[in-house]
DNA sequence: ACCTGAACACCGTTCAAGT
DNA sequence: ACCTGAACACCGTTCAAGT
């Protein structure tokens, strides 16, 4: 569904794009709160007009990380196709919990994308999510996972522990030793 | 030193009783996040009068909650003589975690709290903290739990699944299962 | 010694007026 | 069809002026 847009105006094609691009600037500086205000300011633009081509915070974000999602997606599959369940698990998510950090902010505003199914933002991560569903539930079938564990639980461990750093950046050099520890107990005993 | 305030004026003492009354009040209702303005309204109190008996959010928080801490200090020595290691530490953890969802934003605000180790609420926390400390590792001598793991390691865990709720309240029912698999995650194998 | 409340510099969101 | 920017209702923080 991605780049089914409706035509725009050419100037209005153009304000879209600016804003996007300062977007992705602003949020890499500030973190997923960042000012929408300065955004606009930034970027030329009058609060109206990010509003009209962002109604939400949610709806520029989703425009923003959309594509990573969907990369993420595909490459649970390859990932599925190329090693043993556990693996492909494993991998898969820690490349998710990588990609939680490229935004200071983002692992929160995903956890709170559970939420409301109406946004863009869930629509988009759901998909991903699904990708990650499957692979859960074949690492579950080999006993690779313990089966009392759903995909939201495992969404909610990840994105708590990937947040982590965002309220104590002290934290950060350890983020990988408890994303070990979480999974650890996501694990089956055997 | 809980209670070793300097004497104050008359009137000074119940303004600082009043503010704390009508925070735990605007607290409980909107979280550590509260408006402190909205506080400082309902108190019937200027703004600067808040800002004299608490220069910061933590030392309003502290003042809060710091009895809380001490107490759950106190339950620590009293669970280790009375439980095996490994008990002791799971039940003392269980109510930290339980203490964590007393006020909406508490585990965010914790986690926060290991940055600077200037504020008051970090010091009140702190020993809260040791208390645990010492549970965890006389559950690792005894092979309970994993070696690789410090109390900050348990701390910081413990508090970004007790926050989950708070950025998506319906995962709000499976609060314990989370905390279950984290706490799995940290058993030794054995 | 303590209190008040206006002042300042920010927000997010909406909407009348313009092109 | 789209854009602007002022207006509104909030923040946290500071500080001159009062008692």
């Amino acid at each position: 569904m991605r780049g089914m847009t409706r035509a725009l105006r050419a100037d209005a094609r153009r304000n879209r794009e600016r804003i996007l691009d300062v977007a992705a600037e602003v949020v890499a500086e500030q973190g997923t709160q960042a000012s929408l205000r300065d955004i606009a300011r930034r970027a030329g633009v009058g609060m109206g007009t990010l509003y009209r081509h962002f109604a939400t915070r949610g709806e520029l974000l989703e425009a923003l990380l959309g594509g990573r999602f969907d990369r993420l997606a595909e490459r649970a599959a390859a990932l599925r196709d190329a090693h043993p369940p556990g693996e492909a698990l494993a991998a898969w998510l820690g490349e998710f919990a990588s990609g939680l950090g490229v935004y200071r902010g983002l692992a929160a505003s995903l956890v709170a994308t559970i939420e409301d199914d109406t946004t863009a933002l869930h629509a988009s991560c759901g998909r991903m999510r699904a990708a990650g569903a499957d692979l859960l539930q074949r690492a579950q079938e080999s006993g690779d996972v313990r089966p009392d564990v759903d995909e939201t639980d495992v969404f909610a461990l990840l994105g708590a522990v990937g947040s982590i750093a965002d309220t104590a950046p002290s934290l950060a050099p350890r983020r990988d030793h408890l994303l070990r520890l979480v999974m650890d107990g996501l694990a089956a005993r055997r």
